[in-house]
RNA sequence: GUGGCUAUGGUAUAAUGGUUAUUACAUCGGUUUGUGGUACCGAUAAUUCGGGUUCAAUUCCCGAUAGCCACCCCA
């Protein structure tokens, strides 16, 4: 008796010991120290950290299950391009361009730049891979960072990323449709409401006579614009019609509209792409306003918005149109082409703003059962038990680094899972294991060899009934 | 790129020209080491940075930085 107090007090202080030391160790792991230099991210970049990747992997899923659906292959194209590739295709006076692009000096000398956008590169590799010896038309999707040196806002970062499609080889209004359709769809996926805006700026040569009748307009309207308006009747004529100052309101209004101004032909282009929008049952708005901010699209240009947004979510969360002359400007054959691309990041920011008002939820991965272990015999025989349960379909939880069976027990309880298997040293010694029901508390004890069966006899999602 | 607003633990917040900077959540530990949900106790953790005014600044002023808002533009 004397001896075995003796041997508990003597442990009892051996223990104090290691804790103490276990907690020294503990206070330096995280954590910012003091008077050390610490890094945060570069202006208008962000860290997506584990919590928001339920919602990444939803969309990433999402565009996927969608692009496969559709018969859009998986294309990736480097971050990094020579950064004329993108003065030739998105347009030497746009802002993109002008005042958003990182370029740079590689080593060799040369002027490269991160990508802005991908539609230069898919375009880039269609004509240099030989992709337009495929079968007509090629339809490519991807998904990736893209670099905008701007002014950070909520769902404005220099680095974000963008997903999507371009079908490259094809003069149809159904191709245009159908993009539209994928970028409506993705929305739909998610539940989140949007409406596309929609306009054509038809060819080059009709979108320069329509600007000029516009700016022969706004000439003898001078005098009630306000002074933006006047830039950019130099800058950007198309852009008047954006105009949110109320004093050009009335002068916006009885303003000439591109539409009446299109060839016969690309109106009743245009007018095709909305009957299918039409029949697809597609909200939409006609946007005469709407002409996008690189100059490699012609026709048909449309937008996608969220609905009732507020903040952030307002401005666009995707866009595109169709480019017919962009092909051939970088090289290849003529060839018409379309395209779409959405904006992640925003779209992230949409989900997690409607969701929260609407009280929906994006599905947690759910674990099945929790697996607690007792003792150092059973840490290494729940190692070994894990290890072969590995590949069972079972999602097993566990926390090997918890002694207490109580804290164990307590995050099972947390994470919902119907039922905890408990190993301890007497279930070492028998071969057995205790399946517990983690809502009645009743347990049951099965053979270890019979872990797999037993579970899945419980779980429902293993019942057969349902095939 | 232009203009504006803001900056307190991981998150959300309170307060103040002057002792030890409030609270909640989260995290970690515990309430005798083999049984969870509740409860209780405890621990860790913050005034963005740099100047100035002042006896004294987290508080007032200036600057930097970052975030946000509007414009620009766009995703």
């Amino acid at each position: 008796m004397k001896n075995k107090n003796k041997n508990v007090k003597k442990t009892n202080v051996k223990k104090q010991a290691v804790k103490e030391k276990v907690k020294k160790i503990d206070e330096n792991k995280g954590g910012v120290e003091k008077n050390k230099k610490t890094w945060a991210a570069l202006r208008g970049m962000h860290d997506i950290l584990p919590k928001e990747e339920k919602y990444w992997k939803t969309m990433y899923n999402v565009a996927a299950k969608s692009a496969e659906y559709m018969q859009f292959s998986r294309i990736e194209t480097p971050i990094l391009e020579e950064s004329s590739l993108f003065i030739r295709s998105i347009g030497k006076g746009t802002d993109v361009v002008e005042k958003e692009m990182y370029v740079f000096e590689d080593a060799d000398g040369g002027k490269i730049c991160l990508r802005p956008e991908a539609t230069a590169s898919v375009v880039r590799a269609y004509v240099t891979d030989g992709l337009w010896n495929n079968p007509q038309p090629v339809k490519l999707w991807y998904w990736g960072p893209m670099f905008r040196h701007d002014r950070p806002q909520a769902g404005r970062y220099r680095q974000f990323t963008q997903v999507g499609f371009e079908n490259i080889g094809i003069l149809d209004p159904a191709a245009d449709a159908e993009l539209i359709m994928i970028a409506y769809n993705f929305y739909k996926d998610l539940n989140l409401p949007v409406e596309i805006h929609i306009n054509s700026i038809g060819t080059p040569e009709e979108r320069e006579r329509y600007k000029n009748e516009l700016l022969n307009y706004y000439r003898t309207k001078k005098s009630y614009l306000c002074e933006e308006c006047r830039k950019r009747m130099q800058k950007n004529p198309l852009r008047l019609l954006d105009c949110k100052e109320e004093q050009c309101q009335g002068v916006k209004e009885e303003a000439p509209q591109i539409i009446d101004w299109l060839s016969e032909s690309s109106k009743s282009y245009f007018m095709k792409v909305l009957e299918y929008l039409d029949e697809l049952g597609i909200p939409y708005v006609l946007r005469p306003s709407l002409v996008r901010g690189l100059d490699y699209y012609t026709h048909t240009v449309f937008e996608v918005y969220p609905i009732s947004g507020e903040g952030a979510a307002q401005s666009a969360l995707g866009g595109g149109g169709r480019y017919d002359l962009l092909v051939e400007e970088l090289g290849g054959k003529a060839t018409p082409a379309a395209g779409m691309a959405l904006g992640i990041d925003r779209s992230v920011i949409y989900m997690k703003e409607y969701y929260q008002q609407n009280q929906l939820r994006v599905e947690k991965e759910n674990y099945d059962i929790f697996f607690a272990q007792l003792g150092d015999r059973a840490k290494g025989r729940a190692m070994k038990i894990l290890d072969e349960l590995r590949g069972s379909d079972i999602k097993i939880a566990f926390n090997l680094y918890k002694n207490s069976l109580k804290t164990q027990l307590d995050i099972a309880n947390e994470l919902k899972v119907p039922y905890a298997l408990i190993l301890g040293q007497k279930e070492v010694q028998e071969g057995t294991i205790i399946i517990r029901d983690m809502e009645s508390g009743i347990q049951e004890i099965v053979d270890q060899k019979k872990i797999e069966t037993a579970l899945k006899k419980k779980l429902k999602k293993f019942d057969d009934t349902n095939k």
